[in-house]
DNA sequence: TAGATTTGTGGGTAATAATGGGTTATTACT
DNA sequence: AGTAATAACCCATTATTACCCACAAATCTA
């Protein structure tokens, strides 16, 4: 994974055109690292998109691909899910990409609007304030959490 | 860890524009340690700024996405709340770092105002100074916590 | 104790980042 | 093929940040 990662949150307009700007710290890491392209899909969860570096997704594609049964039907409609809405981009001159009608209406973001861009590490996930507001309240890390962090070693 | 470590504490103001200094012999340290980078994050327990010099950083970050899997549910959601009030920042040329208007207002830092930083052994902390006298002062070590301690080896 | 150095703090300026919009090229549709 | 819709490209403006210099207070040194 290397020194760099994605971390933080950042919020930033969603033009006329459905653009979004990339936060500069994550374009000087991806250019560091090559990469010119992302893959932005439905995410896993929830309404909101997730943003993967190229890399990171060729390494998901692959490990879905290969660990999956075709005969199994849960593993087809995972993969279905997957890949359908999942749309290669890249960054503009300014360092923006643009969303598509699908995924902004998925995430409930609208034309003119805000959007929440949040780092995951080795991808991102962009949200809609509103709605990234909701899942917080909705989900706090509980004392059960913390037992769990507790347990890990060296923490 | 070697022979130097971060301890003891300091009183700093925070300026118009964010900055806060790190105490001199902090930045010795790290300059012996190579390490020109900290991440910034809240506190894992309460209203204050957990500072990490990169090393650090890295430490923790790689021991809780080893032990994570990615289309957990539970897992996305507890590493979203680590990483989305962590960011990078490098020292400027005087030494210090910028916080976050998000970090300023949890740990309920003020524009112009003061902070302390205390040394943690091998990362800080950085402290509204009415916060900490209150957690001090409702948080005095029981004997409970220190039977819990004894549980802990080689201490 | 006087001078020299380090440390903490403030502010100006140049560089970078974010955003909006116009224009041309590409694609899609009938 | 001609037209409409869409996306890529370019430029302009504003906001924010990084970089630099300056100075005062504190500390060190001889």
């Amino acid at each position: 994974m290397g020194y760099s990662d994605y971390t933080g949150e950042f919020k930033y307009s969603v033009d006329a055109k459905h653009r979004v700007n990339i936060p500069s710290r994550y374009r000087k890491i991806m250019i560091e690292k090559n990469v010119s392209e992302v893959v932005i899909s439905k995410g896993l969860d929830s309404n909101h998109i997730d943003v993967y570096p190229l890399p990171k997704w060729i390494t998901l594609r692959d490990k879905i691909t290969s660990s999956m049964q075709l005969v199994n039907r849960t593993h087809r409609n995972f993969l279905r899910q997957f890949t359908q809405n999942a749309s290669h981009c890249t960054l503009d001159s300014q360092g923006r990409i643009m969303l598509t009608p699908k995924l902004m209406e998925l995430a409930g973001i609208k034309d003119n609007g805000n959007v929440m861009i949040i780092g995951m590490i080795d991808f991102m996930e962009i949200w809609d304030p509103d709605e990234l507001k909701k899942h917080e309240e909705n989900t706090p890390l509980t004392d059960k959490d913390f037992e769990k962090l507790e347990q890990l070693p060296l923490i």
